[in-house]
DNA sequence: TACAAAATCATCCTAAAGTATGAGTGATAA
DNA sequence: TTATCACTCATACTTTAGGATGATTTTGTA
């Protein structure tokens, strides 16, 4: 047994009412403006500018809106990705200094570039760059970037 | 001297030439119909659905229509980021096989890996990737990556 | 077809990266 | 206080990356 969706009909349904509802009133006003000559003209215009009204409103509320789509940019750093963050770090027990040369790896910076920066010798970047590279399981600096940005160690 | 945008205007214009081609119609309706016993209802009833679909005409021509803005999060690739992708590869004149041994490098690949990911010797390589610098003005691999990734050249 | 890019490969050389190992220092926790 | 760990640095060595140059072949286009 079909139920039928009367709210699907009401505009319809409010159509006919308000259709019925004019002719009533339309009735009326040929009682009332019969006698006067330019009844007729006025009779229509009052029509014209009802149902041009009743036009435009039914034009906006049956319209579907139009719907913009806007591709919005992830959020730099979700809440999950923070705590990957934390949960690979410790994982991997890379300390904080190792992480330091791994920021500026991924930035492109040469180990010599990494040691001036950091005030350090640059043996030292390639003592923490050969541990940081075995606590990320990789072989290569280029690997290491791969696999930090990919744990969310990094951006 | 302003100039007066007619075409601004157009629908405005529209709507009376309408208007006044509707009351000539009515007129010669009267005549036609004025012996007529029911003419006035039927007279009337054109009259609505005449000027109904006016008003719904009006209302889609003249009406902005709404807009439900909906916001995606960009997961794969956006506009922007694609149509940037073109113009930079334009810009930079990088060549289809520079752009693979890009990609492949990004991925932590060696160039001995990427000479047999692509079927050809490491000097190949090597060459693609020194042009791939000069085309990018960086230095090393890892400069390449950071500034591809930047502009949208590799995800 | 002829010409310009693109793609391929090679050699020689230098620079940078990566591995292995050892060692000193300072902070911290058992 | 001793053991551990992070950080630092060094030497010696191997591997990989990168620069310069030249040459050949493919390929797309005027």
């Amino acid at each position: 047994m079909p139920v039928i969706n009367w709210l699907k009909y009401r505009s319809v349904i409010g159509y006919g009412l308000l259709l019925a509802a004019l002719l009533f009133f339309l009735k009326w006003l040929e009682w009332r403006f019969v006698i006067v000559n330019y009844s007729l003209e006025i009779y229509v215009g009052l029509t014209a500018i009802l149902y041009t009204a009743l036009g435009i409103w039914l034009a906006l509320k049956l319209i579907t809106p139009k719907t913009n789509t806007v591709y919005v940019e992830a959020e730099s750093y979700p809440i999950e990705a923070f705590v990957q963050y934390e949960f690979e770090l410790q994982k991997s027990g890379i300390s904080n200094r190792e992480l330091d040369v791994l920021q500026l790896m991924a930035q492109g910076l040469s180990n010599q570039q990494i040691a001036e920066r950091l005030f350090v010798s640059l043996n030292t970047v390639k003592t923490h760059s050969s541990k940081l590279f075995e606590k990320l399981q990789v072989q290569r600096r280029t690997q290491a970037i791969e696999k930090a940005k990919r744990l969310n160690l990094i951006p």
